[in-house]
DNA sequence: GACATATGGTCCCATAGGGAGTATAAGGCA
DNA sequence: TGCCTTATACTCCCTATGGGACCATATGTC
């Protein structure tokens, strides 16, 4: 339909939103900062953008308003990005991306202070309570029913689940590491071995063995 | 130093491994795709950008090697850069930045047949198999005793935990998911709500009430 | 001697991050 | 009534990043 860039992973996840009811674009914004941006974060910029691209692939339409004297545009799916939003879900996408600063600076603890990598990983367990929250207050939302999309229920669920789950693990890692951490010698050579925790790594890591 | 761009967190992940000891830039580029990059993934061509601007800061100095008639050029940290990277632990970094497109795909399954999900899904449990592999078999060589960084054990211990639950769990929950999209009707509004399934959520994200 | 694979890179362009900047609308309060 | 704050509704720009194409030499194997 154009020689227009390539539809990306993000033009797939605004062309989902559209799937399910029209938006504006700063509710596509502000829907991106509360529930898809947990599992594809992009920046507003790009949110803003994307939209016109789908326009110009004749996969959604922009329709114009006038809220007082300020426009505003409000997007629609089309058939054909019915179609293509079809197409792109019958191939399993890419597995999952982890990327961590604090990981990085665990791993690099040798040289820091044993105080400064308990503070990082202290601060690893703040940003799971946080995110924490707001994964708990919409899992009791829909469990009363009264989330926003109870047509959506079963979706949901699984993405929930795995968040639920994700946020869990790195609570209690930042807790077990914490407890090591707190016994660390400055010079990190002198560190005792843990035998005993990484026969628990194996131990954990052994359930793909067939 | 310069009015050169400033450093990214890739910079120090690059600075960290200079740290360890002097490496060539393609063996810095291995040493992404075998190990950092599961917690840091940047692309090649990245990594061998990085270390000269870390020279031109200061940071590195390069020595341009012969292999044969073939110049290679091999880094090392230097004074500057030690404290530079210090600095850098002393502050904690960004928490996970999670960014899952097979998520993604499963938050719009109803746009998809079940049969597209549970493919998705199986998908991702392939992947956390795949990755696990390389995982347990590093810490199988640590916990022998013969990792290549024996002196950095302590800090590879908890990267390596981190890992090796984060898979687990990614297998798991696609095991568990998949039980429950092979029960989906083709019309997901049809969906038996999962009013336990949600009351497990809910119990397993409560940790962090206080 | 031929060929495959490992080593050691450079270059380019579209995508992405993220902050600064610009306006108008709506709601609260004095 | 007017003022102030917050929400709505965007645009622009600069640098970082992804990722593939491209190039060349060295080493190992048959």
């Amino acid at each position: 339909m154009s020689s227009d860039p390539a539809l990306t992973t993000t033009s797939y996840a605004i062309l989902g939103l559209l799937s399910v009811r029209p938006w504006s674009t700063y509710e596509l914004a502000q829907q991106m900062d509360r529930s898809l941006g947990r599992i594809w974060p992009r920046a507003r910029s790009k949110i803003y953008e994307e939209p016109k691209k789908l326009v110009r692939h004749g996969l959604a339409r922009a329709e114009r308003q006038l809220v007082g004297r300020r426009p505003r545009t409000v997007y629609a799916i089309t058939a054909e990005g019915r179609e293509t939003l079809a197409a792109w879900l019958r191939e399993p996408g890419d597995g999952p991306v982890l990327e961590c600063e604090q990981l990085l600076q665990v791993f690099f603890a040798e040289s820091a202070s044993p105080a400064d990598t308990l503070a990082t990983v202290r601060a690893a367990r703040a940003w799971a309570v946080e995110r924490n929250r707001g994964n708990l207050a919409a899992a009791r939302d829909y469990q009363a029913g009264e989330g926003p999309f109870p047509e959506r229920v079963a979706q949901l669920l699984l993405v929930g689940r795995f968040l639920t789950d994700y946020y869990r693990l790195v609570a209690e890692w930042a807790d077990w590491a914490a407890e090591l951490v707190e016994r660390w010698p400055d010079d990190l050579r002198d560190a005792p071995v843990a035998a005993e925790h990484f026969a628990e790594t194996v131990r954990r890591a052994e359930w793909s063995d067939d």
